[in-house]
DNA sequence: ACAAAAGTGTTAATCTTACACCCATGG
DNA sequence: CCATGGGTGTAAGATTAACACTTTTGT
């Protein structure tokens, strides 16, 4: 117990973002000081003592970018011994996410030269293992979005449902048949019609705005109803 | 990067042992110090700077109970300010699997006052929050041994068909139709026939043994496969 | 009237579930 | 010959996958 240790802990936090024509992005920032000055990186940063893992990743999200997630789940604790090149520092990594309007937000009010969205077919060179890191949240949203509700955790409160269909083929990577979807969320009753209507863009029949019904998830869930899609 | 931090990381291991008619243990260990001291407790320990966070973890192991563990995966980390009494003390949790041999092995040879096999569902008063990371762990064994053939790595090499049923059922904690988890599992076509056959215990047919075939399984992964029990 | 996106049903194939009797061995 | 555990098939029901035309809007 009385030995020191030397080992800096730090959170980082992969920030997923998705609107319906640029498909899923990743927050990044520019790093100000050596080591990888000037490369891009997810946002992070070292714990204080007296925080919580995730007081510590909401405070560096909100110092470093501005943003409030609505979404945060511990991803994966990256501890290799060379993965910074200065000290040992073993970094548990988090995933959140933001709701559409907060993406375009974000997008118009940051200076591009500090923090930016990028495709997660489009990323730039990271620093550290970064790269790696993000992968690995890639992985966890792609399963996670098939059991568990989260990817309305990505879209604002109304959306239309095509919406919903774009955002799973987006971050499943693959061709979804419209009809099945629909018939298959549709029958698990968790989202709740509403009347409004979405304006075209353009040409194209309006979309009626769906909303999730949380409460009566949670629910059906308590009911044993499983959500797989 | 000169502020200390003062925040000490440790690494805990789940282990978890089968034996069919024991069902699912973990190992514990009895606390020597100051606090919780004599509680039982999950091994663990402090992380070196230099060691790897896999590393640390079986070394620990090998200090405390003595075991190799055949199978290490990252469970979660826990980094409540208060989890531990003293001082703020962030632990990275990994579970492993031991082999049913090896269960028996350690049973016999470890003084039980300082090391010892539970029952998952007949676990004692646990140190800090070790009930909850069980908890987690249980929790994260059951789901994953439905779609990855980690189950294999609790058995022995050869095992009885009927022994790999009775761990599906003890760890998802249900009856399982033997006929349809026959059918259903042997055509994934992973598992090898031997000529080899058990010495009934008492009374009853002998049952053919069966291995496991890793290679087989990784190929007929990248061939689109997928397992799901 | 046409281009664009929304909305919606049926059928075949596959997978899942429920269920019961015979076999090989030891005592 | 009986008790014990191993080994195996079939049929009904549920789920999934494949597939295309009609509706509503803007231009």
């Amino acid at each position: 117990m009385a030995h020191k240790q030397d080992i800096k802990l730090a959170t980082d936090a992969i920030v997923f973002g998705y609107e319906k024509n640029e498909g899923v992005s990743v927050l990044l920032i520019r790093r100000k000081y050596e080591p990888f000055m000037n490369q891009w990186a997810i946002p992070g940063g070292f714990i204080k003592a007296e925080e919580s893992l995730e007081e510590a990743v909401m405070r560096e999200l909100e110092e470093e970018t501005g943003i409030k997630v609505n979404y945060l789940e511990q991803l994966y604790t990256f501890g290799d011994p060379k993965r910074d090149p200065r000290q040992r520092v073993i970094s548990v990594a988090y995933f959140a996410l933001v709701k559409s309007s907060m993406f375009q937000e974000i997008k118009a009010s940051t200076d591009a030269e500090e923090a930016a969205w990028f495709n997660i077919h489009a990323l730039p060179k990271l620093a550290f293992d970064h790269k790696q890191i993000i992968q690995s949240a890639i992985e966890r949203i792609r399963s996670k979005m098939r059991y568990q509700p989260i990817g309305f955790e990505l879209l604002d409160k109304k959306f239309p449902f095509a919406d919903l269909e774009k955002l799973y083929m987006s971050v499943l990577d693959r061709e979804i048949d419209r009809r099945n979807f629909a018939k298959k969320f549709l029958a698990l009753g968790i989202l709740d019609e509403t009347e409004e209507f979405a304006k075209p863009e353009g040409k194209g029949r309006p979309s009626r705005m769906y909303q999730f019904n949380k409460k009566r998830y949670q629910q059906l869930i308590k009911d044993g109803m499983n959500f797989e899609v």
